[in-house]
RNA sequence: GGAGAGGUGGCUGAGCGGUUGAAAGCGGCGGUCUCGAAAACCGUUGUGGGGGCAACUCCACCGGGGGUUCGAAUCCCCCCCUCUCCGCCA
């Protein structure tokens, strides 16, 4: 959520801003309301405030008076027939102000971030900039298989009994696949604590605030699986409980930087994407991920931004797997996103880079919306934390890499030398 | 699921419906004392918002939302959360 006084101020750079991302000219259709008359809102909102806040006042003057006489036993009649109804004049004029308030805050709440200068512009995935490619695509002797039927050749991965059990997108791992599932697990989290994030495990089924902290609602209901009766969301990245964390909170400045890590199972609806990805593992409604999430100082997070990316390439670069960083262009990024790098990593079955984790810099976005702040050492006021979050790294796509970039001429799949020890096999055969 | 207790400032903990933004203690910060520190003493110590160049000033906030009243942390209603006991259960 941006800033309601600095959509007043900066009006033509929120424009900008929109341009960049595709959306020409402002109109939230969800919210049927344009900037402008956004913008005659809010001058109507502190019209209103400065009436209201007026009458209170004269309340409170009016009824310490009467207080006062009273005590001293004198007549108050005269002042309390005036202030007769001037309660009910003050809600009402408060209610009036309480549904300006509100389509405000709807509204905001619809307007995504602004892009970082440093984003490239573009309209969509493919004025993405590469960044840096690292290791190189293996040749192979042979045509090497997609990921599915190397699985199914092992017995590793079922993926017609997963949908027997739940339906289309699931999977069932078994053997040295649900082992390998577990060791990318294990490797990840071990690897990522050891650079300072400390390990979490947090809840997998959120509340609506927390979904809404997060930016996941009101705009992306679609995208996610709820829990009807007790009101619960399950979440569909770990992003959510854990930025969560410290909703409504006032960190210290010496609590800063917070290093989070986390494995969660993530659940999404994949509305939208029929036909995407239908075969395999690339796409879930249930999945494994470990996160990485930072709360830093805003004069740090580009800075940070650029370390996370790099402790996830880092999980990449120990597994030798062949990937690149993408900056995503304007039209590409996400709505509460400032700056993201995307990270691929080579397929070969599918003789493509696919994405495998995404990293964000969210500025104050998701902090304004979570109420997340922090207090300077000596400083009066408070000012919103920045947030990161990216991916370290989905771990049902990493596997795919495992298979499909480690398989062998012989139909077998050498594990990787980071993982022997928590897979306790050189190779799947 | 049944029965009870409770939610007040960074923490502990008071609060006859009317100078209570809120006693007191602790903690924090500043100062006096000291070679320095501790102790002691003095002072200070919330968040958000509106107006103003500013000094400053006004408004809101005692789990959340309604209501009663000239006036609510205090009274009434609804909801949420936490804790204890019983039952059930991984």
């Amino acid at each position: 959520m941006l800033d309601i006084r600095f959509v007043r101020d900066n009006p033509d750079k929120l424009r900008e801003a929109l341009r960049k991302r595709g959306m020409a000219d402002f109109s939230a259709a969800e919210v049927q309301m344009n900037l402008d008359q956004v913008l005659e809102l809010e001058g109507r909102r502190r019209q209103l405030l400065r009436e209201v806040e007026e009458l209170r006042n004269k309340r409170n003057v009016v009824s310490e008076e009467i207080g006062k006489l009273k005590r001293e036993k004198k007549d108050a009649a005269v002042l309390l027939s005036e202030m007769k109804g001037v309660s009910e004049k003050i809600k009402d004029l408060d209610d009036g102000l309480g549904e300006i308030e509100e389509k405000e805050k709807l509204f905001l709440r619809y307007i995504p971030n602004i892009p970082h200068e440093s984003v490239p512009v573009g309209k969509d995935e493919t004025d993405n900039m590469v960044v840096r490619t690292w290791g190189e695509p293996k040749g192979f002797d042979f045509p090497p298989l997609n990921h599915w039927d190397i699985g199914e050749i092992l017995g590793i991965i079922d993926f017609d009994r997963a949908s027997k059990i739940a339906g289309a997108r699931f999977a069932l791992m078994k053997g040295a696949g649900a082992r390998l599932e577990r060791a990318l697990m294990n490797f990840m989290l071990d690897l990522n604590t050891s650079k300072g994030y400390m390990e979490v495990f947090p809840p997998i089924l959120v509340n609506r605030e927390s979904m809404t902290g997060t930016g996941q609602l009101p705009k992306f209901e679609m995208e996610l699986f709820r829990i009807a009766d007790p009101e619960f969301y399950l979440i569909p990245t770990a992003e959510v409980p854990v930025t969560n964390i410290h909703r409504d909170e006032i960190l210290k400045e010496q609590d800063l930087p917070i290093y989070y890590t986390a494995y969660t199972p993530c659940f999404r609806r994949e509305a939208g994407s029929y036909g995407k990805d239908t075969r395999g593992l690339i796409r879930q409604h249930q999945f494994n991920k470990v996160e990485l999430v930072k709360f830093v100082k805003p004069e740090d997070s580009y800075d940070e931004l650029e370390k996370l990316t790099a402790n996830a390439e880092e999980i990449l670069q120990r597994l030798d797997l062949p990937y690149r960083v993408v900056a995503l262009c304007t039209g590409d990024l996400g709505f509460s996103a400032a700056k993201t790098y995307d990270l691929e990593v080579w397929l070969p079955g599918q003789q493509k880079y696919r994405e495998i984790s995404s990293c964000s810099n969210f500025e104050d976005f998701q902090a304004r919306r979570a109420n997340i702040r922090f207090k300077r050492e000596g400083k009066k006021g408070t000012e919103f934390v920045h947030t990161l979050n990216g991916s370290g790294l989905a771990i049902g796509r990493t596997l795919v890499a495992v298979l499909e970039n480690y398989q062998q001429k012989d139909g077998s799949v050498r594990i990787p030398q980071a993982l022997a020890s928590y897979m306790g096999t050189e190779a799947i055969t």
